[in-house]
DNA sequence: TGTTAACAGTACGGTAGCGTTCCGATGGAG
DNA sequence: CTCCATCGGAACGCTACCGTACTGTTAACA
């Protein structure tokens, strides 16, 4: 019963995570796929399956993430997967880092408004694509094995990058306080939406963007002075 | 093999989500137990579960979170289990309800005091406790259960009072300015070490709780002037 | 002390995933 | 055109969990 779903699997469940274009992810040595060479037998075949397994991951989550499903998803064969990937750990690690891409850089001229762009897309990220299900089942697997917990710090710091990059480029032109953390700002801007979403479970508020960026990109001064 | 793990169950895996004196949760009709009622037979199979369910979480994740399992962990048989909670989501809702309890509201007379405490409370609680373990596959199952996704609101709702009572505390002693929105201040303080444990997965430095309240807890100026 | 509801334990048939093996088909390279 | 590595498909024995039913025991309460 429960409807095996016919195999079929031409939904496109997953497009790229990241909305813009596309950047090698340099630290990933598993994906190669350089797009000169042909796609070869076996190159088809193990995008094929890093896709069903997405697609398997997005739909039933950790408890259904199996060799059998992805499989069958894929239309491959079990063989196939084990072939390729030893258990199904090292399956998830190359599936997830093969989609990722991260936000290019923009240049705006202004801090607020090129980390607005960011946070815009992080949002759009978050509430329009399949990326924060697949965040969500990543983050229980991660808990129990340490080379997915790896990977996941790894494809974070490249996510984190842009945004660092910003920061930085604003300060040298003196439009943040030097004193000033790019690291704990970083964390500052972007934890309140991941917050929102896999935390508190609330949406996110149109103004929600502007309302982070003001309140953090101030110039931070102590209140030494308090009343009474 | 894997060993049985001798179901003993003596295991103190999960003391209180909160290392603070329990307030009784009030939203929650399901966990009842008053203290004054003596703890029927009932109610204690009941509450047996309810810790075997949370170490079985703990331990083996959501693909681990059996009726089976937790049974066998519980000492119970599944016919027990079955007799109380109809479906796995049910237990876990159960569970996870029976075990949070909400931080105390501190009282030193500054903001940043008032909110160092309740961070730093939820930095052990992060960190040395076995509650984002269990978060973490509390996320992951939230995905998929509309019932979860209720109750993981709620549960934040709650956890998130102590907070915003501080801050309107201080709101009302003038130490913040009237037009702050102590919802985003909330997201603002608390959104960043969630993100350290379960997103980016790196340590939170010993400093970061006193970072985040000199960048959050800070007169909000927007940069009209720009240089250049 | 006797009654009764709740309990642990066990067994049931059924389903699903595991990890491996073999076979025949097929497409790419020489 | 031929060769051969790779593939899909199917089957293997095995284990685990499902949900239910039936035991005999035991603790709470009258």
């Amino acid at each position: 019963m429960a409807g095996r779903s016919r195999e079929g699997g031409k939904r496109p469940v997953v497009p790229p995570a990241a909305g813009q274009p596309r950047a090698a992810s340099t630290t990933s040595q598993h994906t190669s796929s350089d797009p000169q060479q042909p796609i070869s037998r076996g190159a088809g075949a193990r995008q094929r399956v890093l896709q069903a397994a997405l697609q398997v991951l997005d739909d039933d989550g950790l408890p259904g993430f199996t060799m059998e499903a992805v499989a069958r998803r894929a239309g491959a064969s079990k063989a196939t997967l084990y072939r390729r990937w030893p258990t199904l750990g090292a399956l998830m690690i190359d599936a997830m880092d093969a989609t990722f891409q991260p936000f290019s850089v923009p240049e705006t001229g202004r801090v607020e408004t090129d980390v607005e762009q960011l946070l815009t897309a992080l949002v759009t990220l978050l509430e329009h694509t399949p990326f924060p299900r697949l965040l969500a089942a990543f983050i229980g697997a991660v808990e129990r094995d340490p080379a997915l917990a790896a990977l996941h710090a790894d494809l974070t710091r490249r996510r984190r990058e842009p945004l660092l990059v910003v920061l930085d480029r604003a300060r040298e032109r003196g439009e943040l306080p030097p004193d000033l953390d790019p690291e704990v700002v970083t964390d500052l801007l972007t934890g309140p939406f991941f917050y929102r979403r896999f935390i508190a479970h609330r949406p996110i508020p149109p103004d929600m963007v502007n309302d982070v960026i003001t309140h953090v990109l101030t110039t931070p001064r102590r209140r030494t002075d308090q009343p009474t």
